[in-house]
DNA sequence: CCTACCGATCGGTAGG
DNA sequence: CCTACCGATCGGTAGG
């Protein structure tokens, strides 16, 4: 492709504007989580950017579609992080303890959009809704699948309601930690696995 | 004190507007759960308990105090529920075997009132908003204690770290079962409690 | 990217 | 408890 100076032109302006974009997901994506999809106003996304409101639609098409896109991109990393872990060639208990350290590793640098995906979803209608609902599912299965080779492969203890024990992990890893300063993502995932791994009984 | 027929009158009158008040805040509470706070509006609210928006007035001060009133219900009602049972005297591991499952039975027939504790109490201010964080630390501890005393006196793991066990023994209870039909809340709380007990592994 | 505007709806009130 | 209204703010658009 030829990049004379007027496409050059216009992939520079393609550019600026898909990071002006960037930065309003990125403003939304905290006023939500802070004041919930219907307590932030396009008004206070605009501020957070140095906008007026009108100026929003230049670059996205109306709210709603903010928040697809944030539910949408966040979902698909989270998953593009996590079930490599789970479909790796490895005992399921490894794999599972890896999962929870990536699927903690992730949230605690995406921690807005995280509780967004979390809470926010459900104000999503139509399409989006649908598939938000759909990739729940097949998250979940991922980790199901790896609880169930473990208790058939007697990697984890026979007796257990797998999903049950499958509800706990994403519990654990879903768990909003206070993501403090004392310690460390890797180290919280540590504990929260060795909580799951061994129970609170001697 | 004298019931003249008066007096009656009144407190029948009362008596009417005490009620009409809990349907309110019962229809409220399935519509802060379902749009969230701001997702719900008075008319709905209204349209819900067959009244138009203006006469909801008569019963609520505002919007806000509605929220007041489901959360701190609420919350007063799971704390009478599970810190007795917290409080007695038996094993640690016992009581917070019984104490899950008395969260458990109380979220099971409190299903609205308790996501909004969960999730919409955020969206409370000043005072209110001041009270359920300091109630939601009081509700913690209450649970730490628990697992503290057991990890000392050896009913529990001696090398269990206290706070992240609590953390995961709350989000076992506040975890939104899907309460259907196949299993009472009973043996949710048993399946949940045996993955907690012994771990994930033989 | 701003100015200026749109109709709709918001929470809330007065008067009966 | 309803009718009729209040000012404010909502998401969104046209025109420059």
């Amino acid at each position: 492709m030829q990049y004379d100076r007027f496409e050059s032109a216009a992939t520079q302006e393609q550019g600026q504007s898909a990071l002006r974009r960037g930065e309003i997901l990125a403003a939304a994506a905290t006023l939500f989580a802070e004041h919930g999809f219907h307590g932030a106003s396009m008004r206070d996304i605009g501020e957070r950017v140095g906008l007026l409101k009108g100026s929003l639609y230049v670059h996205i098409a109306n709210k709603d579609e903010i928040l697809v896109e944030i539910v949408g991109d966040t979902a698909r990393r989270l998953n593009a992080a996590v079930s490599p872990v789970l479909l790796a060639t490895a005992r399921p208990s490894d794999k599972l303890r890896m999962a929870l350290k990536a699927h903690l590793l992730f949230a605690s640098s995406n921690q807005n959009s995280m509780f967004v995906l979390q809470h926010e979803s459900k104000h999503l209608t139509g399409q989006p809704h649908m598939w938000i609902c759909e990739w729940r599912l097949r998250y979940q299965q991922l980790w199901w699948s790896a609880v169930d080779v473990g208790v058939r492969c007697g990697d984890l203890r026979q007796d257990l309601d797998i999903a049950c024990a499958t509800d706990m992990l994403l519990a654990a890893a879903n768990l909003n930690a206070t993501f403090d300063m004392t310690s460390d993502t890797g180290a919280v995932a540590d504990r929260r696995w060795e909580v799951l791994r061994g129970g609170l009984l001697p």
